[in-house]
DNA sequence: ATGCAACTGACAGATCGCTATCATTAGAGG
DNA sequence: CCTCTAATGATAGCGATCTGTCAGTTGCAT
């Protein structure tokens, strides 16, 4: 059987959403911090459990970034990179690809996909110096 | 005092042939392997000791790569880029740099930098389908 | 050559990200 | 409404990475 049946269950369904509402990628953290505003009770194991079976079914992507632990965004959306905040740790995602101009590898190498990261602050933490906090979005 | 005596032992002289020679990043086991070819009973506790000591001397700069623990190079080169291998795992350096066509971020975003991950295999990796391996530098 | 403290190697232990276990809860088909 | 069992929450445990401890070693100033 390679597809148990599969029950809709809240805990599930606040995961969706908090990844949904976020548009951004999240850690297995911060999903669980977003998703217990839709059901408070939710546990960090249950987070685990159906960010893999997500992945599973193809409605969630891996993102990893260096030093950090993997994120996850919602699967399906087209070849886009990613901007890192080196303050508040978020993660966020760019327009375009600049693909066009990559490094050429040495003779012999095959390449297969890249990765490229922006890193600096975001619009909230460049704009905080002296704390200016719009809301509490963590 | 900010900066007790250093002494220069083998161990240490050990660890940066290893970088030198190596001439991309090394994780701390890569690089104790490395170093354990010029100093036998060298230590993982020392490595790491080290390679702290030398990101605080400045004469190691940090890499870290998405999904696997922070990697070294020796500091002081060029802006340049990454290649991991896929099926080898270990990470080149590659030339030039691209960075003329970043995609841009949302309003209010500073950018500080970027870092981009080719991602494929390598030369011995690509070669080898069938097995042919040329040295065990690993 | 001598002495002393920086350094080392061995390994215990902290930390982190994640998984396994298990009693309990709750989808969903009948 | 009942039943069956997938799914959950709590938490113990695991592996990987890195740090702390400490007795013993060694670079280096004298």
């Amino acid at each position: 059987m390679p597809h148990p049946i599969r029950r809709n269950t809240r805990q599930k369904q606040a995961i969706r959403d908090a990844f949904i509402e976020a548009d951004r990628p999240l850690s297995p953290e911060e999903a669980l911090s977003a998703a217990q505003r839709h059901y408070e009770t939710l546990g960090i194991a249950t987070v685990y459990r159906n960010i893999k079976s997500l992945l599973a079914e193809g409605w969630l992507d891996p993102v990893s970034l260096p030093g950090q632990s993997t994120r996850y965004e919602v699967a399906g959306k087209a070849h886009h990179h990613h901007f890192h905040c080196r303050k508040c740790g978020r993660m966020f995602e760019l327009g375009g690809c600049a693909s066009t101009v990559l490094p050429k590898p040495p003779r012999g190498f095959q390449v297969a996909g890249h990765e490229l990261m922006l890193y600096g602050n975001c619009a909230r933490c460049a704009g905080s110096s002296s704390g200016v906090r719009r809301r509490a979005s963590r």
